[in-house]
DNA sequence: TCCTAACCGAGACGGTACGTCGCGTCTTAGG
DNA sequence: CCTAAGACGCGACGTACCGTCTCGGTTAGGA
């Protein structure tokens, strides 16, 4: 809902939006995008599913894309977990890390992402809202754990921050994109001990 | 043509397959693919630009996706390039990024292989064709260069091969897919450096 | 219209059907059958033509063939014209036939009946609904025609109304679909004399 | 064979034709005729149950419909039966037309001559080829019993023979083609009397 | 005994049309 | 003003035939 959600002050007149059409559209979305990829499931699918209207989800969504981003980000509506301070980079990073990959193996979110990202190619606007929903809503906790580390001492204060994140997630991405091998809570823990001692490596720390 | 090509050993008959026309159809796909995304362009639209028909292009690829991979491949064609063998973990891995990221940013191929990796999501016979040849095509040389390096005990013995690949090639895909941040050269030294620095991570050695 | 029409009484909902592509779809039809044959004719062109969608013609008319019946019947609208009672069989018959030849002759309906009359040989289905339309329709006047004569004892009392009605039809079919001479009045005049004379032999009559 | 044999004097050089193919491909198309009706059949599938190449089919016969045409020749190779005298008009139109019935009606020919007059709408090259063979062949000996019965004066002078033909074989022709009613021995000797009254009648004599 | 012309099968080729499906828009009636 | 229903124009899909075109082989008569 925080996508189709444009909050006019001006009080509307006549019958209100449904809710009820509006949580069944979503859930249908999320439902078939469950069983199928994005580009084989169909609007009018969506619609028979959701005993809804075609013309209804268009009033409220402009793009097939828009509309799953929505029903993904209902269905993780919880979950942002802002960067708690565990007085420690490695910690942090866990806390970050961990939720967060036992969420996206919990599901086949992985091809629903794939094709957003496949979408996000040929659309910039799209590419902007998604990123800004899926990516930095990650980045930006792990910058600040990052911070705070640089700040400690405990990595350089001259680390590339951004690199620094893409070499966190970028990982993760490229299995659940690429899907050669499983994202287990092994791995993350292994990812997560190389990045801090990328970071922390005292070979850089002389420098 | 990788692809597409059987090579049975028996002597073929009827009429030959027309060379002509399976480059042009390769050229044609090439072509689209930089123009528009995967799914915005139509075996129709192959077909007309190539000169062929749509009949022939079926024949000898059963979906737009291999299609596509083939063009890729074909486009590539070279480039393999096996791992050579600098003397050190770094040298070897800068032998492998850089003339690979030249590649990857020389032309907007970031939306064809985004498209793949979607479409990859959907037909699991797919996904290990397009994993086979375009990501272990590129792991292996840089699985070669790390046991070099184990054996010269320039990173633990115990490394965790996959992983460090993962660590290695994940924030390439990341930023090529997700396109919130230019896959620059500096970009390439400063994560080939700290995967080496995470690796070679005294602490670990230690352990 | 006659053969997409099926007036249902419930209150229909939801978006009409579309009275204009209607017209557009049946005129179409029938210009391009005035220049081309059956088979020559494309879904595609009628619906370019008509500036109607395939879709939409798919929607209303199973195939091609029930299209173009129902074209020719919307041509024919008119002119089902019931038997006028003349007082004489061979004045009812003349009244029957001379106009219908006419209607025949004005424009090349001859290769749309021969094309519809090949259809209705694969197609036990068709067959039926063509024979409903344009056989039997022209028949039945003719049978009333000859009850009448019969009770009037201008001809024999057990006539073979079947066979006279194809002695009656027959050749007229004949030379329109097999094109070995024109379908004159003079014809028309010469048929119709022939049947009464066969049907009124005194010959016969003593039996 | 006789519409694709063009005799030339020249002493072929080369390989013969082969007459295991030529005969393979008329019993092909005839089989698969009384399968199917001609537009179903297709030229790959005669090829195919030919075990033939459509290249050799093409080098034969120009057209489907010529190809069609000569097979429905050769499998009614006989039977021209050239019009025997019995005496009378009665008796030389039933040695002409119960034969002939008896032909049409042992297999589904109908639906293959339907589709033959449908084509021959289409073309007038292939419509005087198939009138040639099909419909002449039959109304000549049709044309000779009523002269002899003229010189008889058994039937008027004046009498139009054309549409008398007409009169005789189109009430055969309704009924194969619209399979309203069957042709049955019956109907054809209803019909020959029909037609022998209508010539004969007095009234017409006396006139 | 070769040579060579004409045949043969197999099967790929550029096309055209098929009938279906999904898109995003529209036009109804009704809450 | 919103909704469900559903028809609309559009355009791509993957398939089936069309008639043509190479191929490698085969089968004759003439050299």
């Amino acid at each position: 809902m925080a996508l189709s959600e444009m909050t006019t002050d001006a009080p509307r007149r006549g019958r209100p939006r449904s809710e009820r059409s509006q949580r069944a559209i979503l859930r249908a979305a999320s439902d078939l995008l469950l069983e199928h990829g994005l580009s084989e499931i169909s609007m009018d699918a969506v619609a028979d599913r959701a005993g809804a209207s075609k013309a209804t989800i268009y009033r409220w969504w402009p793009s097939k894309e828009l509309l799953v981003l929505d029903a993904l980000l209902s269905e993780w509506a919880s979950g942002t977990a802002d960067a708690v301070d565990t007085g420690s980079l490695a910690g942090d990073l866990h806390e970050l890390i961990l939720p967060w990959t036992r969420q996206l193996t919990t599901k086949p979110w992985g091809r629903v992402i794939a094709a957003l990202v496949a979408s996000a190619q040929c659309d910039a606007q799209f590419a902007e809202e998604y990123r800004a929903h899926f990516v930095k809503l990650r980045r930006e906790p792990g910058r600040t754990a990052l911070v705070r580390a640089s700040e400690r001492g405990e990595i350089a204060a001259d680390t590339d921050v951004d690199a620094a994140l893409d070499l966190l997630y970028g990982p993760f991405y490229h299995r659940l994109l690429h899907g050669h091998a499983p994202l287990t809570e092994r791995f993350a823990r292994t990812i997560v001990e190389y990045v801090v001692a990328a970071l922390s490596s005292p070979g850089r720390e002389r420098r």
